[in-house]
RNA sequence: GCGAACUUGGCGGAAUGGUAGACGCACGAGACUUAAAAUCUCGAGUCCGCAAGGGCGUAUGGGUUCGAGUCCCAUAGUUCGCACCA
């Protein structure tokens, strides 16, 4: 027997007849702009990367932005909720390199497969505005919206550093980096220089910065996130010049810039630390041995700041030392640094071991000179000392010439003043914030639309021209980037003289393809990349939903891009996404034995523990972790969706944990959410057997319809905060007060049963589309969808309570509860508070030094003696 | 390493600075049943107590407050991000 024949729903053919009568009324597809007479609201869920199947993960990111869109419908908005695909990206081409199959062949068809999932979940999408990035009616309106920022002076093209393998003779992605190898070939990768492709994020660091002021809607975290990772900092470029230079080096051509936030502490310097890939290094490691292999095994340490940073603090002495301005009779030596970053600053720092941890480790480690010059509050001049521990707070400035007796802030300003003076540095503002660089060296991507041209150099493919399609005969059966390698397809003739020239064999970076895809939804047939009427009246989205992981770099670079489409013409808006929901993980226990993991589907429950199905071994318990394939701990959303259902799979993601955390898959979870679509379904058919529909109110039935109403009004507010965790709990509630009401034979009890099961069906809906659906003709048999209804109003009459049930504190703790009529002032309150049984014998022998009355709320009674 | 966050019963979690543990899961007892499943009813943080009631309790340690899960400081553990995964 399978689950369903036993139960009474039967979602099997109930869910794809209401999502085709959904489909028979067009029921979501949304205006070309929002209609007049209705706030528009732009709902939207962070599109998928179709890796093959539907996960979890997705379904409970788009039940999430179901539910907004479903009840935002419902209070009369214009909704527009477009599903797409983020199609391009590695995986497709790892796929073409491990299984032989077209990356976009395999992406399609994954696509195709994912969509059928989506469908069968009945989310409440537009697909008539579905969009793949991969496909070139997308791609070739973005590769017009880089020319135009090229035209606007908004991309530059620079060398920059890449992963390099070395055996392979390819670029790696940081994640194909593993312990300084790559992950395919083992072998030690090295940095390279190439020239690539800029978008000038920087030049949007102050607007960028600013905006996230305005996005009140934003989670706070992921504010200051982006907030600390643009990095607006304060501080001074100072030069300082060769002391003495060596054969070949010029004093001043030399010098060593430094960008630094603490100019007062200048009189500590004890060395000048340069980027291992800083121009000066590379010029002492032409004739020093010790440097050249120093820079080299820096550069195996790769691009990614993480590896850099967490990496042991080392350092190499090149010999060269500079003059402190402040002390133009000390100098102090030049050291190259695995820690100082080319890309930030001027790639050199002076050091300070007083004032910065991370330099007094390396003075300690290579016994530089350590000079006490900032003194903490509550120290004294004669007895202060450092050890291990830098003082990285403010104080007072000692030991500093002329900023002896200052605070930080003071000597900072005076540093910088005598440094301006003296024509040495001066004052800057200094952004973490680096340019985006969307340079790939990759197949499947959008290819840059740009032909390279010995006379004309980087000539912009002409608009007429476009899209520049990807080629499809390639081959992957050697490394590198198949569009190097192809027979002719970067063989062109230059667009300005008809020389013999080259196309730009990269593609985009896949976060420019994320970048704008909000907008083109807006109007995603539209003939130019977008519809500026479409654009402006849809934008912003209102609410945007997805993951944590994105916190940073992709909604950074979705911000700036709507800037620079802005810049461009190409729409008005500034912030894309007005409100923003990040929503956690899924997770699932993970078992495993001597074999390794094992999938959920193989384990069965007995005892206290998990044994294997097919061989009643026992199984050992992992703890619970994000699903994932290599841990076997995965769900597949089309599995449950054949044994419970959509309803029941989109009930159990939004059911008990808040959304914005992680929340774990059970099996017994979903069974639980299974049986209360089953209880709603038979609670609806017991009111729709036994009570006609004209049934009238009279007298009776009061609690029932209080519930009723303040079920909706709790329901209400939790959708509206986000909290469908806490609306599933209400509507627990109420199903429980309703399937009571079946015992009562009050008067005016059926009416008040068929309020509650209507509203109990409309409150549900955003949730279990499907069933509320099915809910609504049992009651209503020629009544309206649920879809075309309306959200259900409370009754304020039915809000108001009798009583009230106050807790009576003695000094903070509770003693007892006393009944009172709601707002009852403190002279009734308060006497029977101390009369109060268990009150008044706790209070016996005491004197009441304090009564704190909260209206509806607590009474405290502050003792002495 | 740096940046950001999270931590409440056996489990998921609820709680404008005001009765901690709503609601659900798992568990136990009972009803229905030849039996099981399903369904329904009741119970339950923990310790002491027959009970009434009391002690303790929201990761740990401190602080602010009449009152702290909630605010502040420190510590621990976990998670996310670190610019070529998406």
């Amino acid at each position: 027997m399978t689950d369903q024949e036993t139960l009474g729903y039967d979602f099997e053919t109930a869910e794809p007849r209401w999502q085709a009568a959904w489909e028979r009324i067009r029921a979501f597809a949304a205006e070309d702009h929002p209609a007049a007479d209705k706030p528009k609201y732009y709902v939207l869920e962070m599109f998928p990367y179709p890796s093959g199947q539907l996960h979890m993960g997705h379904v409970r990111n788009y039940a999430l932005g179901d539910v907004v869109a479903r009840y935002k419908r419902a209070r009369g908005f214009s909704v527009l909720h477009p599903m797409g695909w983020d199609a391009f990206g590695l995986p497709a081409e790892n796929a073409a390199r491990e299984r032989g199959v077209h990356p976009g062949q395999w992406t399609l068809d994954n696509i195709a497969s994912m969509r059928v999932t989506l469908q069968r979940l009945g989310f409440s999408l537009d697909w008539d505005r579905e969009i793949a990035t991969c496909l070139p009616e997308y791609y070739g309106h973005q590769q017009k919206l880089f020319l135009d920022m090229l035209r606007k002076g908004l991309v530059e093209r620079r060398e920059s550093s890449v992963n390099w393998d070395p055996v392979d003779n390819t670029v790696l992605a940081n994640e194909q980096v593993v312990d300084g190898r790559g992950w395919r070939s083992g072998a030690l990768i090295e940095k390279k220089r190439l020239s690539q492709w800029f978008l000038k994020i920087t030049d949007f660091a102050e607007p960028l910065l600013e905006g996230l002021d305005t996005l009140d809607r934003w989670p706070a975290r992921v504010r200051t996130m982006q907030e600390r990772w643009i990095g607006r900092s304060e501080g001074a470029r100072i030069r300082f010049p060769l002391h003495a230079p060596p054969e070949g080096f010029d004093v001043d051509r030399d010098s060593v810039e430094v960008f630094t936030t603490r100019p007062d502490t200048l009189f500590g310097m004890s060395f000048v630390a340069i980027a291992a890939d800083h121009p000066l290094a590379a010029k002492v490691a032409q004739d020093n041995a010790a440097a050249r292999d120093f820079i080299e095994e820096c550069q195996r340490l790769g691009t990614s700041e993480e590896a850099i940073e967490a990496a042991e603090k080392r350092g190499c002495d090149t010999g060269l030392r500079v003059v402190n301005p402040f002390a133009p009779d000390e100098t102090v030596p030049v050291w190259i640094a695995n820690f100082v970053l080319m890309e930030y600053g001027t790639g050199a720092v002076f050091g300070c071991p007083c004032g910065d941890q991370r330099d007094l480790d390396f003075a300690r480690k290579y016994a530089l000179p350590v000079r006490p010059v900032i003194l903490p509050p509550g120290e004294q001049i004669g007895s202060f000392a450092i050890g291990r521990t830098a003082v990285t707070g403010e104080g007072t400035l000692i030991n500093s010439g002329f900023l002896d007796g200052l605070d930080t802030a003071e000597g900072k300003r005076k540093a910088i003043e005598r440094l301006e003076g003296m024509g040495v540095g001066r004052g800057v503002v200094n952004w973490r914030l680096r340019d985006w660089g969307i340079s790939r060296q990759r197949y499947w991507g959008c290819p840059i639309p740009v032909i390279h041209c010995a006379q004309c150099g980087a000539v912009p493919v002409p608009d007429d021209q476009l899209p520049v399609r990807l080629p499809e005969d390639v081959t992957f059966d050697r490394p590198g980037n198949p569009l190097d390698h192809h027979p002719h397809w970067k063989h062109v003739t230059c667009p300005q003289c008809g020389a013999a020239a080259q196309r730009e064999t990269d593609t985009f970076d896949t976060f420019v393809d994320s970048s704008w895809y909000f907008a083109r939804f807006t109007a995603p047939h539209a003939a130019g990349p977008i519809d500026p009427v479409a654009a402006n009246s849809w934008l912003p989205v209102d609410q945007y939903i997805g993951g944590i992981e994105h916190a940073i770099l992709h909604l950074l670079y979705a911000r700036f891009f709507t800037r620079a489409m802005h810049e461009t013409g190409h729409l008005d808006v500034d912030e894309p996404f007005a409100g923003l929901f990040t929503q956690g993980m899924i997770t699932h226990e993970s078992y495993r034995d001597e074999s390794g993991w094992l999938a959920p589907e193989d384990v069965t429950r007995s005892g206290d523990g998990y044994v294997r199905r097919d061989n009643g071994q026992p199984v050992q318990l992992g703890r619970s972790e994000k699903m994932s394939k290599s841990k076997r701990n995965t769900v597949a959303p089309t599995a449950i969706i054949e044994r419970f259902g959509a309803d029941t799979a989109r009930w159990f993601v939004l059911s008990d944990s808040p959304p914005e955390r992680d929340m774990e898959w059970t099996e017994a979870g979903v069974s639980a959410s299974a049986r209360f679509g089953q209880r709603l379904y038979r609670l609806v058919q017991a009111v729709s057997a036994q009570v006609p529909r004209d049934a009238s109110f009279g007298e009776g039935g009061r609690s029932l319809r209080q519930a009723t109403h303040r079920t909706i009004v709790a329901v209400t507010e939790a959708l509206e905060n986000f909290t469908p965790n806490v609306a599933v709990a209400r509507l627990h509630e109420l199903s429980a007060a309703l399937g009571e009401a079946e015992k009562s034979d009050e008067p005016g009890m059926g009416a008040a049963r068929r309020e509650a099961a209507l509203a109990l069906a409309l409150l549900v809906a955003p949730m279990m589309p499907h069933l509320a659906e099915e809910m609504v003709a049992l009651l209503e048999p020629e009544g309206a969808l649920v879809v075309e209804r309306s959200w259900p109003e409370a009754l304020p009459e039915f809000l108001t309570r009798d009583s009230v049930t106050m807790g009576v504190q003695i000094m903070g703790k509770l003693r007892g509860t006393i009944e009172v009529p709601p707002d009852a002032p403190s002279d009734i309150v308060l006497p029977l508070a101390e009369a109060e049984p268990n009150v008044a014998r706790m209070l016996e022998g005491k004197r009441i030094v304090k009564r704190i009355h909260v209206p509806n709320r607590i009474v405290n009674f502050v003792v002495a003696g």
